[in-house]
DNA sequence: TTTCTTGGGCGAGAAAAACTGAGCCTAGAA
DNA sequence: TTCTAGGCTCAGTTTTTCTCGCCCAAGAAA
């Protein structure tokens, strides 16, 4: 009889993951990112990988990944297999009364909204660790570490998450430009200012104006929203701003909405829960604060 | 703003999966038994979850590990993710004809039983490895890499399992001892041999043949039956024979069994399949040589 | 009682895995 | 044509994981 000597070892883990990953993102760089490693670790997760099935998962092509067929149709296991992991691990952590509390929200979002309560959520409660997490897009909460995250999407299911307010967008101006400004038409003789995130949104404001956007060379992008507000405090031009983002500023008189027409994006400002955290007290308690605060 | 440089980390996946398997066993050394280390690894391990939670897993009693009450609340949701896993790494594995079969089964059925028939599928597809372990409970086959498993069990769900034979016991001796036995009350002059897994047997037999046992000495214990066996073929004492392990021997008149009283014990030699094996052609090959060879 | 056995803890060192970083490559965009 | 994005490999390093040896306590056996 053939011995062998030990039980056949599954492979690796966190190869799993990584593929995981890789195959939900096409992209390595997207999985590095996610995981919190170099693409170089998660090429070698999947290069193990493949040798282990003894098959290949991906097609290399030069300047990006496709997922096989064989890869693909693997794709939904490996996604509810983690998932449920992740519901495993948000239920382990939850026996504990949380010290610690993540959020994950938009650079922007956390700039401009989220700072000035979180110093008052700090003061209300001075025992836990607030960490927010600047990330692009709205982490999966099944899977990943956070326990609250903030984003400007469509609302979803409403058990996991709550709307705090309707996206509206507006452009908005330093006060000496506003002077020059009547009707919409008027906004064309200044740069347009926008944020990289928020492309289309000059496009769908003046679709709703009326207004014909020459495709002009006067458009400054910038790669984050507090930045180009910055310029259109510093009268750089008119910045096509959502009013979570400038309540503050405009409260402050720092800029002024030259216009009253505001356009609604059909999104929202909204608060998502993580698995078990509404049943949490101190979570509970931060995402009251954040509710009641709009 | 309180910077976060990157995103929260869960805790470490081979944690959680000794985490799930010494919950199950409640005992780290089945624990680490079944994942193939040590102990020690798996106490560390452990530790190190419960760190990274910051609470106890399991109160330490000196002698064993008991889970806590939060502990056992969180096993089912370990248990359905890793079997989830299992699902996903076997759909992996089968995404390549196999050219590797694994089979899990008892020490005794491998040697006794499936031993020659092995060398039977080895002529028939000599392309194909077998690999053979041997190990004292089934394997949870959705979760670890064995193809096949063969235990004398209870039968189960028809979809995953196909029955054998009936499980059926009775004594048997050699030749010398067996012409001293007319009656079950004859046994009683010989030392009764038995295999710590089944120390039950002689119990059964004896009750079905209206015998009392004496609970004499008179008993030999092996830890293999194959050696408990050749003990028998010695003409050591009389030994509590299950059918398919015995064939053979009985077919050599090696041992022969001098009462025709047997016992059906309920259970049957059963061939089990892990998932998707019964899609996959060599593997399906495999059982039914297994299956027609009876 | 004493002794043995069993299951587990702990620490040091070894082995294996995972990760990073640099250099290279290609396709498509500017 | 050049630049950029996305990926690959390889070498070297860091981190994790594992083993090994020794200790301990409780219960079973003597």
């Amino acid at each position: 009889m053939a011995v062998s000597p030990r039980r056949p070892k599954g492979p690796p883990l966190n190869a799993l993951r990584a593929f995981e990953a890789a195959a939900r993102h096409e992209s390595f760089v997207l999985a590095a990112n996610e995981l919190g490693v170099t693409t170089g670790a998660i090429s070698q997760h999947i290069k193990a990988l493949e040798a282990w099935v003894g098959s290949a998962l991906f097609v290399r092509r030069s300047n990006q990944v496709r997922l096989t067929d064989v890869g693909r149709s693997l794709l939904p296991e490996f996604v509810s297999a983690f998932d449920a992991i992740g519901r495993a691990v948000h239920a382990l952590r939850s026996i504990k009364p949380a010290t610690e509390i993540h959020i994950a929200t938009l650079p922007s979002i956390g700039q401009l909204w989220l700072s000035e309560r979180l110093a008052v959520i700090r003061r209300k409660f001075p025992d836990l660790q607030l960490s927010v997490t600047a990330v692009e897009a709205p982490p999966n909460l099944e899977r990943e570490m956070f326990d609250l995250s903030l984003f400007i999407k469509e609302p979803g299911a409403a058990e996991t998450e709550t709307v705090l307010a309707r996206d509206v967008i507006f452009p908005v101006c330093s006060k000496d430009l506003a002077r020059r400004i009547r009707e919409p038409r008027d906004l064309l003789q200044f740069a347009r200012l926008l944020d990289l995130t928020w492309e289309g949104d000059w496009k769908h404001w003046a679709d709703r104006a009326g207004l014909e956007l020459p495709n002009a060379r006067q458009v400054a992008r910038y790669s984050l929203f507090s930045l180009a507000l910055e310029e259109a405090k510093a009268g750089a031009g008119v910045l096509m701003a959502h009013a979570a983002l400038v309540e503050r500023a405009l409260e402050r008189g720092e800029v002024v909405r030259p216009l009253d027409l505001q356009h609604s994006t059909g999104k929202a400002l909204t608060l998502a829960f993580s698995p078990n955290a509404r049943d949490r007290k101190e979570i509970a308690a931060v995402a009251a604060v954040l509710t009641e605060s709009v």
